[in-house]
DNA sequence: TTGATTCCCATAAATTCCCATGGCATTAAT
DNA sequence: ATTAATGCCATGGGAATTTATGGGAATCAA
């Protein structure tokens, strides 16, 4: 399995649309990235969804080769392959990396989930997201506590670990 | 079954967050590095939770690929696996022990578990935790002594051993 | 030609690297 | 036994790099 990313922090967008990518993360899109080779930069693709999904999901260039041969494997015409082609292929946005660590969000990405002055990265195993702040903590935080909330009151979410099948 | 941590002891913190981990667990974090090589220092990696959590866990390779492993198996959008991708991808930070034993607390982490000049470690199975000496003081230790306080006088906690389900 | 997009340069703060030292503990030597 | 080596352990300090971020000039695009 390839390296994983790891942790959260949060960088700030100047007006020209440039953030910085956490310097963990670029490690592992190196790693991921085939074409990468010392003193290039790496590449990476950003899948944004539609209007329902309110964070960016950002994939390494093998990840995203594993995602697109998935989809080449179901049969042509099929609703399911449409749908993830429009998804993944076309409410996507590939990019690269640049000389600073950095990045540019383009304005119609930042608009999409609404971010200004600062965005939120967060691991997500083998791909990262990049949130608005506060949706992440009202949105995303707030449904967890909901949900944490309705459990036995000794409830250990760990549990989860162990159990055979999830749920 | 891989080799356990075992023992406690107490770190210097100094002001650049440089902690020297417990010599004996190091020998644990070599042998849990399927990467480790002869003469190479042992990742590892710390999951320090959200706001609940006022210590952190640290894990071999090894053992956080076990977890990996288990997350990767739940449903992808249920609520358990994006909570536990939160803690186990999202709420970590991977490391790696220098030359001279040490590694790096980074400020947010120290900041989090509100530690300064020194650190508790304690060895918990196939991880260990490092604590704020007065916290595990204070809540954990003092957590434990009431529970046994409220077993009969002769109870052995070895007891336990042998019981199936354990509460 | 006017705003947007790149490219190149700049810098303070944080992080890593490299070298150093005093102890304790174990082993070797007398 | 007593002393002298050896080696690992915990910890410090400074220099060299890397990060995150800002700003202007050059280049596009319409």
């Amino acid at each position: 399995m390839a390296r994983r990313f790891r942790g959260e922090s949060h960088h700030k967008v100047d007006n020209k649309g440039r953030v910085s990518i956490p310097a963990s993360f670029r490690r592992v899109l190196e790693q991921g990235d085939p074409n990468h080779t010392e003193g290039l930069n790496p590449e990476m693709v950003i899948v944004y969804g539609d209007h329902r999904r309110s964070y960016l999901e950002c994939y390494t260039v093998d990840a995203i080769d594993e995602v697109d041969a998935k989809i080449d494997a179901l049969p042509r015409g099929s609703m399911e392959r449409r749908m993830l082609q429009r998804l993944f292929h076309g409410q996507s946005f590939p990019t690269i990396v640049d000389e600073t660590g950095r990045f540019v969000l383009p304005a119609k990405l930042r608009k999409k989930i609404n971010i200004e002055g600062d965005a939120f990265f967060i691991a997500a195993g083998d791909t990262f997201q990049i949130w608005k702040t506060e949706t992440y903590e009202n949105d995303e935080l707030a449904k967890a506590e909901a949900w944490l909330d309705d459990l036995p009151e000794d409830f250990d979410p760990l549990s989860y670990l162990d159990s055979t099948a999830g749920d």
